[in-house]
DNA sequence: TTGTAGGCGTTATCAC
DNA sequence: GTGATAACGCCTACAA
């Protein structure tokens, strides 16, 4: 009664005594052990997992919980993915891993889905557009319940849900053209807007915002539209100016900067707007190489708030994103989908948090010499 | 002879009218409709994939190969895995995918499996340790083929193979007490070695390492060891002392430093040997707290190399994990493992790399008043 | 309420 | 060489 768990892997012979007994020890118990245990047949012990109380006596109930905690049976999601269709598994997939918010965002959605009892598949496209459909494919032949994209969406235009294998997908920082998908991000409008009122407040009216290519990057060309708007909107007192950063070379970086500079000599004071920490890094290596120092010689902030902002100079003013709650609302977004959820996509903007420090330092002494 | 694909997902009746016919138009080729298009068995498709050239004859090869790619037809890993038992999955559990050293690790594994045809699923443990067994389980359950463990094992000493259900892993920058499997990391002790050396051969006398908690990790246990050690063997002339960050709080760390700064007075200099880059951040942090300067008021050497380093203060000065490599050699050998790889375990240990910038300037003019 | 049987997509065994 | 057929572990009609 305790233990009759054989499992005569051969299919016709009945009791091949060549075959090691300790081998089959290893494997995990099945419904069909349960069953035996319980003196019940396998679909009623599958129905005390998916139908519990709705069609079940007590006392059967009972039995069969008490041969699977004996046994410690877990039923095989493997088996019920094949069977049933649902895997609960989640198809993560990321443009760079080497971006830090792409790493904040991961951690997020991690949690939330295995909270709900979701594993998550990663895939990394290393920056290779061309590998996003293979990977989807990938993560799709193992029949993931999901999609949370991170990423450009094909290189030629319109991305179809087709391509999604008929999964839901939530899509995070990044839209999709032509994708009408649930969408979670940083509120870019506003964060730009906060930023942006924050520097000419404190006087400096010279912008420069600084940004990786602009490419198709849906969140990189709201930010640099959300810049050009907020400038214009302040009248011509203040001026703004986007530039790319196209390459890895910093002759641009340093141009820009330096133009920045001059301007001080006619009164203007000038600040960088950086879109985001990659880029804060690249500025954070210029103004050493100038010489320059933060909140003196320009003012800055940047989007996204790294570990180590408040050690460069006086500290770095920066807009830092929710990159937790954007993971994980993603993660929700998505688990609400797959449990059936119907409504037209979504759209779920969250706030960022500007984190003012030494970088910004507003020139009361030098605003309109009155 | 184009789509005459139709699934009677019914189980008797041979073709009830009722199903919907875009709906199975949906669903991916299976084996059976490759083995009807081509005008074979199943078996035959079956062996195309996995016994190729071995036993079929060119023009049945020839005729499945192009089903194949009508259809697009792709094996179901699932369904593989049910059946064979692979599953060509690797499960990578992470005690704390907050540590920058963990992601790069996560990038190089993930890099090397994909390589290789396998798919990662991510399982973060958020420095909760009870929750590793049950991490390894729900991996287990989805027929992970194998591991990647950077964790610090079970709480309760020795850590069984048992509980990796039979599957093989290798263990990253971390030991597991009794478990004898692979092991990839950086090489402590060499890496120790090097950066003591710099720091005494360029005048510093007074050594302070700063780690978090040794608690029961291998890695920092090793680190504090071999410091030690490095600072005995340079006699009576070079001053070691080890101290644990135990709390966020910084009472301790500051305390530490200030200690250290007294020896100044009395001729020898100091200098802070930081064991990750967590406890750099705090230092750098505590650094512009008192007001000091690396290089001028103590030197500084910190284990890992973040992005940062450069731009705090002269630049800090680091020893460099190889990241990347680790993550691809601990996937490398988990898969030849998987393959079949029979050898006692191995142990990987990789060099780590000395990135000299401003904070540990030779102290040519303090070195012994000659 | 419970048992029986067929199928999910593959692989492996056994005949032909 | 190739084709049936029985597993793999589970779920779900359908029957009882």
């Amino acid at each position: 009664m305790s233990s009759s768990r054989s499992k005569p892997r051969a299919p016709t012979a009945k009791a091949p005594a060549a075959v090691p007994a300790d081998t089959a020890s290893r494997d995990r118990p099945t419904i069909a052990d349960v069953a035996a245990a319980a003196g019940v047949s396998k679909a009623t012990v599958s129905r005390f997992f998916n139908h519990r109380e709705r069609l079940l006596s007590p006392d059967i109930a009972s039995r069969v919980e008490a041969a699977i905690a004996q046994l410690g049976y877990v039923p095989s999601p493997m088996a019920q993915a094949l069977s049933h269709g649902r895997s609960r598994l989640i198809g993560l997939v990321v443009a760079d891993i080497t971006n830090p918010f792409s790493v904040a965002v991961l951690r997020g959605a991690e949690e939330a889905c295995q909270e709900a009892g979701y594993l998550v598949m990663l895939f990394n496209l290393g920056n290779d557009r061309e590998r996003e459909r293979s990977a989807i494919d990938a993560l799709a032949s193992y029949q993931v319940d999901g999609f949370i994209l991170n990423t450009q969406g094909p290189e030629d235009g319109q991305s179809d849900l087709g391509s999604l294998h008929g999964r839901p997908a939530v899509l995070v920082d990044r839209r999709h053209a032509g994708l009408e998908a649930d969408f979670v991000s940083l509120d870019n409008r506003a964060a730009m807007h906060t930023a942006c009122t924050h520097l000419i407040d404190g006087g400096w009216s010279e912008l420069l915002y600084l940004t990786q290519p602009l490419a198709g990057v849906s969140s990189r060309l709201e930010r640099a539209a959300a810049f050009s708007q907020c400038v214009a909107s302040h009248g011509p007192g203040v001026q703004g100016r986007v530039v790319e950063l196209r390459d890895a070379s910093d002759e641009v970086l340093d141009a820009a900067l330096r133009a920045l500079g001059k301007k001080r000599a006619k009164g203007a004071r000038g600040a960088v707007v950086s879109g985001n920490s990659v880029v804060t890094l690249r500025v954070a290596a210029a103004m050493a190489r100038l010489g320059w120092s933060f909140g003196a010689d320009i003012g800055f902030v940047g989007f996204d708030d790294p570990e180590w902002a408040p050690l460069i100079g006086p500290g770095l003013t920066t807009v830092a994103q929710p990159t937790g709650d954007i993971g994980r609302c993603a993660a929700q977004c998505l688990i609400e989908r797959m449990q059936g959820l119907q409504a037209p996509a979504r759209e779920r903007l969250l706030p960022g948090r500007l984190v003012v420090r030494g970088s910004s330092v507003a020139l009361v002494a030098a605003k309109k010499p009155a």
